[in-house]
DNA sequence: ATAAGATATCATCGGCGGATGATACGTGGT
DNA sequence: ACCACGTATCATCCGCCGATGATATCTTAT
C-alpha cells in the first residue's frame, strides 16, 4: 500500500498515468506528453510498473505501455475526482 | 492533484486515512492507532487537512478528525483494492 | 555487419519531506 | 487563578527521491 501510495507522490508520474487512462501508448509518446526527458520517463515507468501499476509489452522496437488493471483506472479516477473538487471548494 | 498524491506518499497518512476510513477519530485515539508520537500524528493531519482530505471539529478539550468527503472514502478504497491484488500477485 | 532509432540503466547531485524533541496554545476542572 | 490534559506548532537533522547526463541494450533496416 505504502509503494502504490508512493507511485502517486511525483508529477511526472501523474501525468504518466493520467495519459494512460486514456488508453495505452509508447515510450516516445509518453515523453511529448509530459515534456520531460525520456531517461526520466523510462525511470518512473520503470517506478509504476515494478509496483505494478502499470504494464509494459514490446512491439517492434517500441515498448507500448498500459495501465496493468481496471482498479488503477479506477485509483486514478478517484484522485482526479478528489482533486477536482479540492480546485472548486478554492482549496488550491 | 499532485498535492492529493504526495499526502499518499507516507505510510502513517495512510494509516491514519484507513482508520478514518472506519469512522472520525480524536487525535489520541489515532495516536494509540498508528503507534507514532503526538507531534507526529498532529502534524500528517495538519498536511492531511490542508490538501482537502480530512476535517477537523473541536469537540470539548479534544478534537474529531474525519474523513472530508464521500469520494475520499472512495479513493482510500480504491487504492487499497489496488494493494490487495498487488499483494495476491505476489508483488510485494 | 554496421548504423540508427527506441528504450533502459546507471551515477551523481541537490532539495524536499518526515521524525524527533521542545514548547506553545487552548480548554475544562477545581 | 491555576493546573492538567489534549492538541498544535516550531526548529533541527537526516535520509531518500527525482532530475540530469552519459551510456548500455535491443531492434530493425540497409
Amino acid at each position: 500500500m505504502l509503494e502504490v501510495g508512493r507511485a502517486l507522490s511525483c508529477e511526472n508520474r501523474l501525468n504518466l498515468l493520467m495519459a494512460l487512462t486514456e488508453g495505452e501508448a509508447t515510450v516516445s509518446e509518453l515523453v511529448d506528453y509530459t515534456g520531460t526527458s525520456q531517461p526520466n520517463v523510462s525511470n518512473h515507468l520503470a517506478v509504476l510498473r515494478s509496483v505494478g501499476l502499470v504494464a509494459s509489452e514490446r512491439s517492434g522496437r517500441t515498448v507500448r505501455y498500459e495501465l496493468a488493471s481496471p482498479e488503477v483506472g479506477n485509483l486514478v479516477k478517484a484522485l482526479m475526482a478528489v482533486a477536482e473538487d479540492r480546485e472548486l471548494t478554492g482549496r488550491t
